[in-house]
DNA sequence: TCGAACTTTCGAAGCGCTTCAACACTGAGA
DNA sequence: TCTCAGTGTTGAAGCGCTTCGAAAGTTCGA
């Protein structure tokens, strides 16, 4: 192993030279810094992570905890933790993947010193993990709005926006009734947060521009066509559909598409997903882009700011934006 | 922060008896290891990552260089992350998530000592990280078989065997033509190690059984269902499907079964995916699981052996099996 | 009773890096 | 000429841990 000892030697400068090289924290005159950059090119070198992180107490490491178990959104996540890593990267950190969804995970990551700061998805709105991490002493910022006290920042898309556009675009082509299909059932009875926001946001759209307006929870796989049967059926005078279902979009679409043709109208459908996930389902009339990587790296800039500048920042909702078919 | 100094004064040992309390790595009187375990306890201990492996020259980190690009197989990578985080926590390990997919990201984990051994998803047959893998030093596991001289060790899913089983499958149910609906284009004439070995054991399989077997690529959208619509047309007397495409999965059991209705015959499909997906799709004559958690989990044994033990292990494949709908 | 052979514990030397205080220069102002 | 401020560089003291060699204490057989 190369060491910076190694390298002092190699360009006839001091250890602590070669430091003040690295990390740019002294003036070096610019004949030594070009020596020692040529020993450390020629010999390979790169400091020993650990070394560093015990003499300058900070890991350059940031710890997230997504959550992997598959089910819904797997896109969403897979696209979020892109984000993250990547923008980490750019400001000089690496990802520390944490395994459990606990807290145990996120104090043995944080006391530990493995990392500076934690990144947490999908968070529910009373999750013990708030105090937690509150409670630990590392920056820390949620992917996600949990309602309750502001302790920790967050970073979200804003879902309740999402929802009033989606319904101005519908109503715009001229849709009078309509019928959000959401997230499978356990998602909305658990309230989770982001579901919680669309609902609030489509209704009370709806409510200003006159339109009625139902919520429906819709399970990820094909029995989705049974739940927009049963919605369709109920009430055929729902022609615009706003869904909210990754798992559900294809069988979804089809089936309204199929509904209406059979009863002759033309029912109308905005998803919410992310593009490339809206691009391989035919017959959308709209999607309103989850920025899913944008979140991850919007995330990862604010807990590298609050690690810089100390700054504390509170809530930052990116905005939704209609992509998709122009208007026919 | 507490230290081990705290540790060792609150319980009236020295340092280094803590220290081998917690690594067991010398006889320790039942009574001072009490003693120990308690001021650990109560002083709520924990080492600091950094000092630790500075003195024991190991991180207790795997890297994991995954393919976090959206497109196909979400629920596969998914699930073989989730397999290889919590694998590795039994172990002991945790994981750093390499953020680029080239050689840089693998030696800068390695020479900067933040990790023991390296674990790389989705390898090309001519990748050149596998030369920078067998150049770098440190213990590494492929998830994945490429071809050409084994300098490292792999792990993988037998993609020959589940060709043939899908062939046996469909045969036993009574048909003579099969088609294996696979990979998008771009995967197919990659020469993706995966997809050519699946489709070297479907073809073999027909030939064993005396059918006629015909590999197609198929885009993983709604495209999808053209592709499979000209396979039908081209060859009406096709009735046996093995599909192994996540995102064409719903779109093309749809159509198929369509399609069936219509000429009056009854096409079967035996579907390569993970579980909880076959089962998000409706009217699979069987599915073959694709055992993507265990994968990682395999690939993370073999690497903590060849961590502990310095075995060289060479090959690993998992066997297929097929779960699914009892034969009517 | 003495020493050999264990068992249990300790002191101290690093591991490779950062960073502080201090030193040696240079040039400018008095 | 002497100070003073600035510039560039260095030596050495840690950071918190592991681990080696050795010390202290205990047991046992001769």
């Amino acid at each position: 192993m190369v060491t910076i000892a190694d390298v002092a030697q190699k360009a006839g400068v001091s250890i602590s030279t070669v430091s003040y090289v690295m990390s740019g924290k002294r003036a070096i005159s610019q004949e030594t810094r070009d020596r020692v950059e040529k020993a450390i090119d020629s010999l390979g070198f790169s400091p020993h992570a650990g070394a560093r992180s015990l003499a300058s107490r900070s890991t350059n490491v940031i710890g997230l905890q997504a959550p992997l178990r598959t089910g819904v959104d797997v896109h969403v996540v897979m696209q979020i933790v892109t984000g993250v890593v990547t923008q980490a990267r750019k400001h000089g950190y690496d990802i520390l993947l944490l395994a459990s969804d606990d807290s145990k995970a996120l104090q043995r990551a944080a006391k530990g010193s493995m990392v500076d700061a934690l990144l947490v998805m999908d968070v529910e709105s009373d999750d013990p993990r708030i105090d937690t991490l509150s409670g630990l002493g590392h920056p820390s910022v949620l992917i996600g709005l949990p309602a309750g006290r502001r302790s920790v920042p967050c970073v979200d898309f804003d879902f309740e926006a999402a929802g009033w556009l989606a319904v101005d675009r519908l109503v715009a082509l001229g849709h009078k009734r309509l019928a959000l299909i959401g997230s499978p059932p356990e998602v909305m009875s658990r309230h989770t947060s982001y579901a919680d926001r669309l609902a609030r946001g489509f209704l009370a759209a709806c409510e200003a521009n006159g339109v009625t307006g139902t919520v429906h929870a819709c399970p990820s796989t094909s029995e989705s066509i049974a739940t927009v049967d049963g919605v369709m059926t109920e009430d055929p005078g729902i022609t615009g559909f706003f869904v909210h279902n990754e798992g559900a979009l294809p069988h979804v679409a089809t089936t309204i598409a199929q509904r209406g043709r059979q009863r002759g109208d033309e029912p109308a459908i905005v998803a919410l997903c992310p593009d490339d996930v809206a691009r391989s389902v035919p017959g959308l009339a709209d999607s309103i882009a989850v920025p899913a990587e944008a979140i991850g790296a919007a995330a990862t800039d604010m807990i590298c700011e609050i690690l810089s500048s100390g700054a504390k920042p509170a809530v930052r909702l990116l905005p939704p934006a209609l992509t998709g078919a122009p208007t026919p």
